[in-house]
DNA sequence: ATGGTCGGAAGCCGA
């Protein structure tokens, strides 16, 4: 089983993207962050097209939205809100032999790294803190769980360009890694991708969109992930970041991640 | 040290 993320930034300025990604990666399992269109305009007949017959969109008009797509029928399809507010940030699925595959999308956070004189910041910290709480009474030790999406958080110092020079940027903040160690630690989380390719070496997702050169000056970031449960270790056997879609035509600000299983 | 660019909405806000 092959399952990808990728944070399009629009679904409908990436139609192109999103074939090419199929034809590339293969993906079984499909989830997309930041889709920033409502249900009733979501372009279902294409992603039909591209071979997924199974789709749950959470959408929402202009910001956010998530969905799954998937090759084979769901068991279950849920969604779910956050921190007290109806921001399309969390859709998730139970396939027919019994993996839950959640997708997220955790907010930005603004820019100043501090709760007290930024609310987006202190809302990203809450989401983090909600989601590693629901998890942990959710725990147990037979649960095959997939945690993917675009989490907002490069945890590893090779996760950004310069440690240094991003420790008091919103992404790389200690409090925040300390929040994501929290929710890894809520289901003892194991980072699928983080399993293949080793710490030491450095690992992107996102490149911002300001860059005069994003590949020259290559300040990249990881904050795309896929996660899995102890039980789902044994089956992982492959993962990549496709870092060539950064430079495709009109290119998200983000990259797919693809994870293989033989559960 | 600052500003750089996208996307979607409407003539700015969030990333």
């Amino acid at each position: 089983m092959r399952i990808t993320t990728w944070n399009v930034n629009s679904i409908r300025l990436r139609l192109e993207g999103l074939k090419r990604l199929v034809a590339e990666q293969a993906p079984d399992i499909l989830c997309l962050q930041e889709i920033k269109v409502s249900n009733e305009h979501f372009p279902e007949d294409f992603i039909a097209e591209l071979g997924f017959a199974h789709c749950l969109v959470h959408g929402q008009k202009s910001y956010h939205g998530v969905a799954i797509f998937s090759r084979t029928a769901f068991e279950r399809a849920e969604t779910r809100d956050w921190c007290d507010n109806t921001d399309s940030r969390h859709a998730y699925v139970r396939l027919a032999d019994g993996i839950e595959i959640h997708n997220f999308y955790v907010p930005a956070g603004g820019d100043i790294p501090d709760p007290e004189k930024n609310e987006k910041f202190a809302h990203k910290l809450r989401f983090l803190a909600e989601m590693a709480e629901w998890f942990a009474r959710r725990q147990r030790q037979d649960n095959r769980f997939i945690l993917v999406g675009d989490l907002n958080v490069a945890p590893l110092e090779t996760d950004v360009w310069s440690h240094k020079q991003l420790l008091k940027v919103v992404s790389h903040t200690p409090v925040e890694v300390a929040a994501l160690a929290h929710l890894s630690a809520s289901h003892r989380w194991c980072d699928a991708v983080r399993h293949f390719i080793p710490p030491e070496q450095r690992l992107y997702s996102w490149w911002s969109y300001r860059a005069r050169d994003w590949e020259t000056s290559d300040r990249g970031r990881r904050l795309d992930h896929i996660w899995v449960t102890p039980a789902l270790r044994p089956a992982l056997r492959s993962a990549t970041v496709q870092r060539p879609a950064r430079g495709w035509p009109k290119p998200s600000d983000h990259v797919p991640v693809t994870v293989t299983l033989e559960p």
